[in-house]
DNA sequence: AAGCTCGACTAAACCGGTTTAGTCCCGCCG
DNA sequence: CGGCGGGACTAAACCGGTTTAGTCGAGCTT
C-alpha cells in the first residue's frame, strides 16, 4: 500500500496516479473489460461501457503511454532524421517551416516529433538503426534523398514506416510526397527568357542530392526548350559561401560572355550572389537578373528584393506528416503531389541589358 | 517456447527479440540477477557478472526501452518547446544551430530530442501538460523566456526537470544557462561610439521577451555611459518585416536628426534594415552604420557585409543539453555562464559622417 | 555449538496497459 | 429437454524490464 503517506490532501496531486485498475474497481468490473470499453471493442454492453467511460472520466484517468507502448509495441513518436551537417541545417530556413508543418499535424494526432540530426555517412545508418532497434519511433520522414540512396531499403529492413520527400531513384516501398521543383526552375527560366535573357547560368545544389540534380536537369531542359544551348551550371553544396564563390566564377569573364541572369537553387546562395554582384559593381537587375528558390522571408526584404520560386514548406511538412500517420494507421497511402511551386517576381529580375 | 518458427536461419533476423530472460536462461541464472549484473549493482560475484555480460553479448541483447521505461518511469527523451509562432521560428537561424548543438549531446547520451512547436498563449500550458502528464519527456529546455514567465513554475509543478536559457525574472528551481548578450550590445555601441557616432538607435525585440528587454536595457545603459542621451529604441517582434518598418521610421526624418548608426537585436532585422537604407539611397556604411546580432551565416555574405554580435548558438545548445542531462542524473548543476559574445566587425560599420 | 551477519542468488511481485482463454448465463433450435 | 451458439464478463497471462522479499550456505563471533 504505497499510497499512504504524510501529505493527506495535497493540492499538487501526483499526476497520472489513477490506473486502469482504479477505473475497473470503481465501475465494478475487471481491468480487461475497461480496456475493451476504452478501445471501443465489441463485447461490452452499451450500458456497462457508458458506466466505465463515466468512471474513467470522473477519476480523470489518462492512459499510461509507457504501459501502452510496452504492450502494443508502439512508441507514438515519429522521427525526422536530418541528413545534413549541422551548419547547413542551421543555414537553411526551409527546415524550420517544414518542421513547423510536421509538428502541427503530429501534435493533434498525439504523436511526438523526434528530431535527429546527423552528418551523412557511416553515422547515418547507425542513427537509423538506433532509432529503430530501440523502437524510439514508429516511422520516419526521409528527407534530402541522394542518388542511389540506401536509406529507404535500410528503413524498410528495420521494419519502420516511412515517407520520402520526393521520389527516390531506388526501389521504395514507401509513399512519396513530391513537389515538382523542376517546374519551379522551368518557370524561372521562362520568366527570364521572356525578359530577353539568353545567357542564363544556374548555380545548382550538389548533384548527389536528388533535388539538386533534378533542378539542374530541369534547368538544362528549359534552356534547351528555349533554344539556348551551352547552359552553364555550377555545382555547389547549397551554402552561401559556395553560392558566392560560384557567382564570382560566373561574373569573372569579359562582359560580352558574362551571363545576364543567374538562376540559383536556393535563396541563400542567391542572396550571397546578389552581394557578389553588388561588390563587383554589377547592378542588379539592370545588368544581371537573379532568381532564388524557397522564397525565404528575407527574399522580400532585401534590396533589390529577390525574385524567388516559392514552395510551401509548411504545407509540405503537414502533408508528409499526414501521409506518415496514415501509413502507420495501416492504410496504404498513395503518393502525393503537392501544388507546383510558383514564381514570385520581385525586383531582382528585369529585361536583359542586351 | 515462442522462438521455434519456420524461418530457421533468416539473415533478416527479427530485431530485438532476445530478452533478458533469454540471457538469464543461457547464463543459468535468474532474470533478476541479469538485471543486477547489467546495471552494475552489488550482489553479483564478478565471475557470474562476467558470464552474464558475455552471454548478453553473444546473444546480441539490447534492452527494451519500452519495458525499461515502464518499470523505472523514465522516457529517455528530452523536450524543446519552442514558444514562438511557426513563422518566426522558420525565420530564425539561431534555432537551427541551437538544435544541432542540443542534438549532438543528447544522441551520445542515448536520449532523444522531442521537438514541440507551439504558439505562445493558452495552448502553451496545454502542450507542457501534455508532454508531462504522458511523461513523454523527462525534462525540457525552456527558451524564449518572457517577463513574469509562468513556465518555470508550471514545469516544476509538473515534476519535470528543466534548464532555462537565460535567468528568469521569476523564482526558479532550475539551473540557467546564460550568455551576457547585454555585453554584446554594449560592445556594439562602444564600437560605434569609437567611430564617432552620437545618434545611435536601437531596433529591439519585444520587451515582453527577456532577452529582447535585456538587450534594450543594455543599449540604454551603454548610451548613457557614453554620455549620449535620448537613445531612441523601437520595439519590434524580431521579424524582418518589423525590422524594415522600424528602420523606415528611424530614417524618415530630416537628415540632421537621423541616426547615423542603428543597432539591431538580430541579423534578420539588420539585413532588412540594410535593404531599407539602400532603397532610400542612404549609403551604408558611409551615411549609416548598422550592426546585427547572432552572426548568421548570411551576415558574412551580404554587401556590405554585416558587423554582428556573434553568439555561439551551437555551443549554447550543447551546454544546455549537458546541464539538463546532469539534472536528470540527479546532480544539481550550477548555472552556467557562457563566454561573452564577441563583435565581428565587417563592412557595415564605419566612421560617422558627422 | 548456537546465533549472526553477509554475500550470492532465486522467486515472485510490479509497472499499467492489452489480449487470450475461459466461465456463466441466456435464448433458441430440434 | 438437451444441446448449441453467442454475448457479457472475468481471471490470468503477457509485454520486458526492475525491485523486493526471502532462501541458502559460508564464515565469524562468543
Amino acid at each position: 500500500m504505497p499510497i499512504a503517506d504524510a501529505r493527506a490532501d495535497d493540492d499538487a496531486v501526483a499526476p497520472s496516479r489513477v490506473t486502469i485498475a482504479d477505473v475497473a474497481a470503481r465501475a465494478g468490473v475487471s481491468k480487461g473489460l475497461v480496456s475493451f470499453a476504452l478501445n471501443g471493442r465489441a463485447g461490452v454492453s452499451t450500458e456497462t461501457r457508458d458506466r466505465i467511460l463515466a468512471c474513467a472520466d470522473e477519476l480523470g484517468w489518462t492512459p499510461s503511454l509507457r504501459a501502452r507502448s510496452l504492450s502494443i509495441d508502439r512508441s507514438f513518436a515519429l522521427g525526422l532524421v536530418i541528413g545534413r551537417s549541422p551548419d547547413v541545417i542551421a543555414a537553411d530556413p526551409f527546415f524550420h517551416a517544414f518542421i513547423a508543418g510536421v509538428e502541427s499535424e503530429f501534435s493533434t494526432a498525439g504523436q511526438v516529433l523526434v528530431l535527429a540530426a546527423v552528418t551523412p555517412g557511416r553515422q547515418e545508418a547507425v542513427t537509423y538503426r538506433g532509432l529503430a532497434s530501440d523502437r524510439r519511433v514508429d516511422g520516419v520522414i526521409l528527407s534530402d534523398l541522394r542518388a542511389g540512396d540506401e536509406r529507404p531499403a535500410l528503413v524498410a529492413e528495420l521494419g519502420l514506416a516511412a515517407v520520402t520527400l520526393g521520389r527516390p531513384d531506388t526501389d521504395t516501398p514507401f509513399p512519396a510526397v513530391t513537389i515538382d521543383d523542376g517546374a519551379g526552375i522551368r518557370t524561372a527560366v521562362e520568366h527570364l527568357v521572356e525578359l530577353g535573357h539568353r545567357r542564363i547560368a544556374h548555380v545548382a545544389g550538389p548533384a548527389t542530392m536528388l533535388h539538386g540534380h533534378r533542378r539542374a536537369e530541369a534547368f538544362r531542359a528549359a534552356m534547351a526548350d528555349a533554344g539556348l544551348d551551352g547552359a552553364s551550371v555550377i555545382e555547389t553544396d547549397f551554402s552561401a559561401n559556395a553560392g558566392a564563390e560560384a557567382t564570382r566564377r560566373l561574373l569573372d569573364v569579359s562582359t560580352g560572355r558574362r551571363p545576364t541572369a543567374i538562376v540559383y537553387s536556393n535563396d541563400h546562395m542567391a542572396l550571397a550572389g546578389l552581394a557578389v554582384a553588388g561588390r563587383a559593381g554589377i547592378p542588379v537587375p539592370a545588368d544581371l537578373s537573379i532568381t532564388g528558390f524557397d522564397n525565404t522571408e528575407l527574399a522580400e526584404y532585401v534590396f533589390p528584393s529577390l525574385t524567388s520560386v516559392a514552395t510551401d514548406a509548411a504545407a509540405w511538412g503537414a502533408v508528409a506528416a499526414r501521409t506518415l500517420l496514415a501509413s502507420i494507421a495501416g492504410e496504404e497511402p498513395d503518393d502525393v503531389e503537392l501544388d507546383p511551386p510558383r514564381l514570385v517576381v520581385r525586383e531582382s529580375t528585369a529585361v536583359s541589358p542586351n
